[in-house]
DNA sequence: CTGAAAGCGCTTACAG
DNA sequence: CTGAAAGCGCTTACAG
């Protein structure tokens, strides 16, 4: 149907390794044959067939992306930042979802054996070292999200963003401030999550603040986890007057259970929360901006670099900086929250 | 490194022809045979290499989707439901965003010739008949979004769900009805945003209600663009009580200039949305859902089927069911746009 | 039920 | 600068 390399040569005049380099680009080839082989190329439409290439060559032109959830704002922005940038290079991008343990599993298995890519970027997987060595192994990979000594990696600094978003609370005069993250511990532990926790925690050490369990609730980083997280918060005694949101799908909905209730943020409530979503211009939502698309682009741009390398170079950490945004709902601890305090 | 057949067929003691079929789990074999390959295969942890099978057999075992905005819902909805039917039967997803004419172009120009794939998806491409023509002849295709003799295709009725949007506001008394749609008419048409103004257009004149080509204002499918339209919409003379967005993004956009303009929804502005975004029940937003998760599936689903066939059968298209969501953002006229009509 | 051999469409030393 | 040939790792008629 479609022309093939034998084709191409057989309209050129020229043998079939002729065409394979003057096509890609080779030198020795003088530049009169390679012209005649390009007019037949595109006479033909001729386009190599990718499977016989990779199969030949032992490169596959294609990375795979790993991601826990296709759905959410941060995977989504990673995704998009990454694939620009393999797309402009030549690459494929294969993606694959694995949303819970088994797949994952099924994934760490089958990946390293399958020579299906030239390189992996895996993103916030939370994986076992082991598994996590196995796919290293297998060939170029960029962590993006958790950094490792045994790859490069593209993150963020979670512990201190976090903290700056504690302290921003704390200087507010906020001595009750509730933090919603992720899942309760014995699920996936992403690790994300633990740095942003072990932030707030400090920064209330810090500052003297005794550290209350109770003020400590999962909100499955999703709008109604954030809202069921704020209502739960909102039932303990001695209830917080500020909130660290560790994302801003969460924040946004703990800000609509506060002023369902009828409260007034940030009087009486106040919320930070974490990424800088779209909506949390929208929203007027203090929060700390992390460069999602950034950090995909950089994850594409480093893989791009050690698939390029002969050997296996060293591990390269990039961490990108996060910036805090104060908007409209945090401000300093009012009467409400003294008759508490 | 790695195990290839050829070590299974020696350490089971068979040819490499009986390690492909007891594998593959094709007939003619004995079940002796089968599982001493079987162990073999276990114990040298043996996958077989892709690019290898896939350039004998002739066939990817993989999709490829095309789909323009690799952050946008929609498109992230529809991605995530159709990679998890893929990856469960064994299919690889390749991702391709074309955001732009060029992009486009040049898939369209090299895909179908490259044989990558052994089947596509393809979202909401504004693609010319010829170009659609082209990728459809390359090999099994099913649209979502827009509706093709040529091929099969999930899609929802537009037209229809606008209509019923529009409508609800007209029954609500409303009679200066303004549409926040896409883009402007000389940008790149998706065929969504031209059948829901149909549909809009559509109620206004049945319900005797002129057309005013003012009211009519583009916010490009984003938050930000919604804002702005609404904006605009505040400042034409008579403004319009009522305004449906084609997207929820759009609407919560206009939602937030309305508000910061010290106007009360719905009293002063009645704004009916289209999606059901996560934000829109947080929003309390009326809207219309569409169901995108499951136009991906159902999507793989088609494309599975097609793909099994030996010759390519009649296209079917499938439409799946639209459904109104009143919140509180919709409500009757009143006083203040008494004053406007 | 099983194997030897050709072939999928390229790339890559090796000669010349 | 160019070609003949081997090889990438499988699958698939064809014999037996």
């Amino acid at each position: 149907m479609t022309a093939s390399i034998g084709d191409v040569a057989a309209l050129a005049g020229v043998s079939v390794a002729t065409v394979s380099r003057a096509i890609r680009g080779l030198p020795n080839v003088s530049p009169a044959t390679r012209s005649r082989v390009l007019d037949a190329a595109a006479q033909l439409q001729y386009v190599a067939h990718p499977h016989a290439s990779r199969l030949a060559a032992g490169h596959t032109m294609t990375v795979g992306m790993v991601v826990p959830l296709l759905t959410q704002w941060f995977f989504t922005q990673v995704v998009a930042g990454a694939e620009g940038v393999l797309a402009a290079n030549g690459y494929d991008v294969m993606l694959y979802g694995v949303p819970d343990t088994r797949s994952m599993k099924r994934f760490v298995d089958e990946m390293p054996l399958s020579k299906r890519v030239d390189g992996l970027i895996v993103v916030d997987l939370p994986l076992l070292t082991d598994d996590f060595d196995r796919l290293c192994e297998a060939g170029p990979l960029v962590s993006v999200g958790v950094a490792s000594p045994r790859a490069s990696s593209v993150t963020i600094d979670n512990e201190e963003a976090a903290a700056t978003a504690t302290r921003h609370l704390v200087n507010l005069g906020h001595r009750h401030v509730g933090l919603i993250c992720h899942l309760p511990p014995q699920a996936l532990e992403f690790t994300a999550p633990v740095q942003r926790r072990r932030g707030y925690e400090r920064v209330l050490s810090e500052s003297g603040i005794a550290l209350r369990e109770e003020l400590i609730v999962p909100g499955n980083f999703a709008l109604q986890g954030g809202a069921e997280a704020m209502a739960q918060l909102l039932t303990v005694d001695r209830p917080p007057t500020a909130v660290f949101a560790e994302s801003d799908e969460m924040a946004i909905g703990a800000l609509k259970t506060v002023r369902d209730a009828g409260l007034h943020v940030p009087t009486d409530m106040s919320i930070i929360g974490f990424d800088d979503h779209d909506m949390a211009a929208y929203m007027d939502l203090t929060t700390v901006a992390q460069p999602a698309l950034l950090q995909g682009e950089t994850a594409a741009t480093l893989l791009l670099g050690h698939m390029a390398e002969k050997d296996p170079s060293e591990a390269t950490s990039v961490v990108l900086p996060t910036k805090m945004i104060v908007r409209a709902t945090t401000g300093p601890v009012h009467g409400a929250s003294m008759r508490a305090g």
